[in-house]
RNA sequence: GGGCGCAUAGCUCAGCGGUAGAGCACUGGUCUUACAAACCAGCGGUCACAGGUUCGAUCCCUGUUGCGCCCACCA
């Protein structure tokens, strides 16, 4: 398909070699071939010698490999593309990595559907372990944790290899020699490095506490992954009982809480409860006497206004049981089940019928609890269904429990307004696009109520580089960690031993244990620009691309990626992480509804790219403006091939039909011409500012509607004049105008269009128009025409083109006669394109041009030659 | 409940103090030698509603309504 090309059309020009139009130029195989050439020559690779002033520098987020991409990415990652390719332009050393976020949940996740394996890291490493052949989702085969993290990362290169084809199709000008992955060994160095850091500097601690917790992943969560959904419960009024046996209501969803419950809670306001305050109850069932308190929390409109506090039920259980000091009666362990030995607290009658409940899920227990609330008659009437909003892990379908574990943080403000403070101030340092999604970034900050929890307990991720030192009963000393120097990094606490122990030291009285956990997989991913900017590792690139330009993302990854570098550059580099944040929309389906795989509205990004071509899907990319969702609407991909497609034919018109020709000094003569480059100029200076405020849209809009006028307009004009074979000066100064025109044309639409563009300049000029200037005004001076003549000229020939329109006649049937009525410019102005007007309007007869200074816009009138039969 | 944003032609969106624009869709026309997956022409809007500021408001202010997003909300 790519055969197309012929004997070249050459042409007299001063060109040092010759053009060669291709005879049916075609938007088929076009990505192919340049990106296989991009990728030969090197076209985006990075020049390091530059001075920080000379570079633009670019955080671009690192793609979940083993999740899916959808048309919204695609999108999002254009508008990076955008950017650094005008910058790139306008002469700068263009710093693009691209990273790929491989570790953590999802991988191991996609692992195990993909293999049919399950990790279990108490089995010893099985040298010869291969997955099963044929994957059973129902049956799972334990495995190992190396071969575990194997099968892990072998997946996670294949991915990778689909992602990188996919962004290099899309044409994204990626210096691929720059890329990263945040399971990778700088990523585990410069992780781990700042954590010891962090942890120097007090800003990382280990804390057990209440800890939001999902049961089937059976991990920890931080507040960034929560999402609150709608659950489905119901109201059950249950009695307690005055130390005189009368009963005192509850309201409660989760009855199987019952058994943990720590204290009666109303607020101090409320009559109803005075007498009650600072005496006991008992609970019903297991008869556990229980204190009654009042605190401001308690709200009396709900329920009875009474409410039991549990060890925990919800997260201002958590805030009483701290501030009344409460005991913690823990009742659901990390399996999502109730606990099964009787617990301590429970004796007699009470810890008998806790032997219904022992071992059971939440969701049955809940069941066992009212049927036994129901015997002892403690139940008030039935269960009231009821809709609520309950806390999930963002990638969990179950509600999250409330456990007590031992966690590593961050700090980040949460509980710190002096920290908080600082940090909302950076965001401020931050030039944000557009400006109100500042204010999402303030809300999150200001929202925080805990730091930041780093920790998971899971396998295929960055381990924390701590050991603990075992004492005389093998028990761990969380206190007193092992921690190795930053040389010895990166570490894995449970292959490596720490200093003065030996490894077979490890789990034995006396000797050590490694920490567990990994770290999640945004306290890797906050230190991307740290990974991807040499630091630590490449110190000489790190002092020419941080702080970096520009960091681009969409809306929903502000609380996370976004904040949470803010908070590791801050505490590592005292500086904002980059000077202008850019964020995208979402692509949501034609109804407004968010694209995800369990809705089934996910539009297949490669299926668009192939039916359309990339220039078209980057077309329809930058038309979405920063910040906006916007419907996805396939109705528009036309849109924009048809835009590259003119782009091939007009510039075939121009460089094989007429030939290209040098603008040599002078040879512009035409007021049309002049005119023309004279508008040219304005819309230089129009895209150029747009680009720079990074209003892609407009730079787009504007040399697009340039263009279409050019190729409708002026084209048709100016043809026969460009044709004549002894045509003169005239001939020449259309020519001239014709080429340079097209030149300054395809370097504003390269951004876009990077495909077509590159295309037609591999036709007549020499190196990649993506290493071309970006055109200036200058290039254009000495051009001083009139803009508004060629609106005036355009405004006569639509006038003509209207009277065959409305005749129903052809475009080709001669005018015998026409008067076209105008202010004094406008007729100066036809006059001064008479020829050019007579001949795009096929007058064959007078033309007779009218002043009117009354007249605000120019009208035509035409007599039109018989129609044949 | 708190915050942010949006409301302009059938659809997607520009405009943002001087009584409205584009693309798509639609209608009619044209095989015009760069382009028929093209080209030419045209139809189409009391700029959500109510007040206010102003000589004048789609544009500024206040309120109302509707929609969307973020956060909070497990008794």
């Amino acid at each position: 398909m790519t055969d197309q090309i012929q004997q070249p059309q050459s042409t007299t020009t001063s060109h040092a070699r010759p053009v060669v139009v291709p005879d049916r130029p075609a938007l088929e195989g076009l990505e192919e071939r340049w990106s296989a050439t991009w990728q030969a020559d090197q076209t985006y690779r990075f020049d390091r010698s530059r001075e920080r002033a000379d570079i633009y520098s670019i955080d671009t987020p690192p793609p979940t490999v083993s999740g899916s991409l959808h048309v919204g990415h695609v999108y999002s990652y254009t508008h990076t593309d955008l950017i650094a390719r005008f910058h790139r332009m306008r002469g700068k050393a263009v710093f693009y990595p691209m990273g790929w976020d491989d570790n953590g949940l999802p991988t191991e996740r996609r692992v195990q559907n993909y293999y049919g394996v399950r990790c279990d890291p108490s089995l010893p490493y099985h040298p010869d372990f291969t997955p099963p052949e044929k994957p059973d989702p129902k049956r799972q085969v334990p495995v190992d944790r190396p071969n575990f993290v194997r099968l892990c990362e072998q997946l996670v290169e294949e991915d990778e290899q689909v992602f990188e084809a996919l962004w290099r199709t899309l044409g994204l000008s990626v210096d691929w020699a720059e890329s990263y992955t945040t399971a990778g060994t700088k990523s585990r160095l410069v992780s781990q490095t700042a954590f010891l850091r962090n942890f120097a500097r007090g800003e990382a601690y280990l804390a057990e506490a209440p800890t939001m917790w999902d049961v089937t992943f059976q991990t920890a969560v931080a507040q960034a992954e929560l999402e609150a959904r709608e659950y489905a419960g119901a109201y059950h009024r249950v009695a307690f009982h005055r130390p005189d046996g009368g009963p005192v209501h509850i309201e409660t969803t989760r009855p199987e809480l019952i058994v943990s419950c720590v204290a009666l809670i109303a607020h101090p306001d409320d009559e109803r409860y005075q007498s009650l305050f600072g005496s006991t109850v008992t609970s019903p069932v297991f008869g556990v006497e229980l204190p009654v308190f009042a605190h401001h929390l308690a709200e009396p409109d709900k329920g009875s206004g009474l409410v039991m506090c549990c060890t925990f039920g919800d997260l201002t259980d958590v805030q009483w049981w701290r501030e009344l000091q409460l005991p913690m009666r823990t009742i659901v362990g990390r399996d999502g089940r109730l606990l099964r030995e009787t617990p301590e607290w429970l004796s007699g009658a009470g810890a008998s019928a806790y032997d219904r409940l022992a071992g059971k899920t939440t969701f049955s227990a809940r069941a066992e609890m009212v049927e036994m609330l129901g015997e002892t008659g403690d139940l008030d009437g039935e269960p009231v269904p009821t809709q609520r909003m309950a806390n999930f892990y963002e990638k969990g379908d179950k509600p999250l429990e409330i456990v007590a574990t031992r966690q590593w943080y961050i700090t980040n403000g949460g509980r710190d307004p002096e920290l908080r403070a600082e940090l909302l101030a950076r965001g401020a340092e931050i030039e944000w696009i557009p400006a109100h999604m500042k204010h999402r970034y303030d809300n999150w900050v200001g929202g925080l109520n805990g730091d930041w929890l780093i920790s998971r307990q899971r396998f295929f991720g960055i381990p924390f580089p701590v050991w603990y030192p075992l004492d005389g009963d093998g028990e761990p000393d969380y206190d007193h960690p092992l921690l190795p120097s930053e040389a010895e990094l990166p570490i894995d606490p449970s292959t490596d031993a720490p200093r003065g122990y030996d490894d077979d030291q490890r789990g034995k009285a006396g000797g050590f244990v490694g920490d567990p956990d990994v770290m999640d997989t945004w306290a890797t991913s906050s230190l991307t620009p740290q990974i991807a900017g040499g630091w630590l590792t490449d110190e000489d690139l790190w002092g020419r691309v941080f702080p970096m330009d520009l960091a681009t993302q969409a809306h929903d990854i502000i609380r996370t990626w976004l904040f949470s570098r803010v908070v590791r550059a801050d505490f590592e580099n005292h500086v904002a992480p980059w000077s202008h944040a850019l964020i995208s929309g979402f692509i949501v389906d034609p109804d407004r509804k968010k694209m995800s795989k369990s809705k089934g509205n996910v539009v297949v990004p490669t299926e668009i790219l192939d039916k359309y071509g990339a220039d078209a899907v980057r077309w329809r990319a930058a038309i979405g403006r920063p910040g906006l969702d916007s419907p996805f609407d396939e109705s528009q991909m036309k849109v924009g091939r048809r835009l590259a497609m003119k782009v091939l034919n007009a510039s075939k018109f121009v460089l094989g039909g007429v030939g290209a020709v040098d603008p040599a000094p002078g040879v512009v003569t035409e007021p049309l011409d002049r005119a023309l480059l004279a508008r040219l100029g304005q819309v230089v200076e129009e895209a150029t500012t747009a680009f720079e405020a990074y209003d892609y849209t407009t730079a787009l809009e504007t040399a697009e509607r340039f263009f279409w006028s050019f190729c409708d307009d002026y084209l048709e004009l100016v043809k026969e004049r460009a044709y004549a074979e002894d045509g003169g000066a005239a001939t020449a100064s259309a020519r001239a105008t014709l080429s340079l025109a097209l030149h300054v044309q395809l370097r504003l639409l390269a951004p876009f269009l990077c495909y077509v563009t590159e295309e037609v300049w591999s036709w007549w000029q020499d190196g990649s128009i993506h290493r071309a200037a970006w055109p200036t005004t200058t290039e254009l001076g000495g051009h001083d025409g009139d803009p508004t003549l060629l609106t005036h000229v355009a405004a006569a020939l639509t006038g003509i083109r209207g009277a065959k329109s409305q005749a129903k006649a052809s475009m080709r049937t001669p005018v015998t006669a026409a008067e076209i009525t105008g202010s004094a410019a406008a007729i100066a102005a036809v006059e001064a394109a008479r020829v050019d007007v007579t001949n795009a309007g096929k007058i064959v007869g007078e033309l007779t041009l009218v002043r009117d200074d009354s007249a605000d816009q120019v009208t035509v009138r035409a007599e039109l030659a018989p129609t044949e039969e």
